[in-house]
DNA sequence: CCTACCGATCGGTAGG
DNA sequence: CCTACCGATCGGTAGG
């Protein structure tokens, strides 16, 4: 009565907050759990919503996992596309795309460490598309190593990238904040691991 | 009555192979499709057994997952210190330390590569008894790398055998061997990848 | 987004 | 190692 219709008519930002509450939630309980071992009712439970609901947003759980990963890999290329675009040397640049990587998979606040272990729990059509985003990462890389590798700066040929990203995506694996070392000096550790003198 | 009561006492090595036999598939399901997406009535039925006789071998599906570990290390510590017990320059048993590693974890008849990713999936007593086999292992390496990194070989200082265990271990992640490289074709790469001139 | 619920599946167990 | 079964849980849905 005291507030007139003039409600909006399309629901605006709220609906999209909800979403990206859920697809923020959800991508902290598949990388602390993984995603067999994470429930909707765990999820739902998290952003304060009845078991059902989160079915309103996405229709299934794969979509949910769908949405973290594409939307960690946006995020992502853009930070990395930016990095590229600032110029200097092939080195330089290199270093540069070593500390956004890292900033980017060891953040506790991002989730994008997942999109490194759940591929099995994709659907194939799903999968495609997330490798479709994965493909444009990889290329920045790609383009960032070669003049490195004709250098003899990187070893490994045509697999340098691939071993590349193996050396630091395995850094999850054993990297802990508590440590004693920063991101940014594991990212310095790695590019003395990784490029010649 | 054609047979005299001389049966053996104890049951024989069938037993034993039953055992056996539900590890080496459990490992091969597990590598396959996951840990949680793998149950116990995939196990059972593809060793020919009804759904409740695995719990006749093992108290649980976890149990089942700390023997494939355990029994998968065990198999490749043998493997590793024949490797380093075989003697030459560090250079020398550096090579043949990847070579053997390679083949530990890219070969499909071998289960190996579970350890890299399913640590989570085991309670925390399970796991501090695989990590300790892990770190007999892991000692193996250090103690191999050790001269290489003080003559300037292998970059990274005291983080060196993590990006070596990275760069090796994320092979997993994109290694076919139908994409035209045999296993020692990959070894020699990361090696060349690995070790400055 | 909630209520109320389903159908299916799953790890595990008793009792032989 | 099988038979027969349980208790719990889970993804998902109808209907509002």
């Amino acid at each position: 009565m005291a507030r007139p219709s003039r409600a909006p008519v399309a629901p605006p930002a709220e609906e999209g907050n909800r979403r990206a509450e859920l697809i923020r939630t959800a991508g902290r309980l598949f990388r602390e759990k993984g995603f067999d071992a994470t429930t909707i009712r765990d999820i739902a439970a998290a952003v304060g919503m009845r078991s059902g609901s989160p079915f309103y947003h996405f229709k299934s759980k794969q979509d949910l996992l769908k949405a973290v990963m594409i939307e960690g890999l946006d995020v992502a290329l853009v930070g990395m596309r930016a990095v590229a675009g600032r110029g200097g040397s092939p080195e330089e640049l290199f270093r540069d795309l070593v500390h956004a990587h890292l900033r980017l998979i060891l953040d506790p606040a991002n989730d994008f460490s997942i999109l490194l272990y759940e591929w099995r729990s994709l659907t194939e059509e799903s999968r495609a598309e997330v490798i479709a985003a994965k493909d444009r990462y990889e290329e920045v890389w790609r383009v960032a190593l070669e003049p490195l590798v004709e250098q003899g700066r990187i070893g490994g040929g045509r697999l340098a990238h691939l071993f590349v990203f193996g050396a630091l995506n395995w850094i999850v694996q054993w990297y802990h904040p508590e440590g004693g070392l920063s991101i940014d000096q594991v990212a310095g550790k790695a590019v003395d691991f990784l490029l010649r003198p």
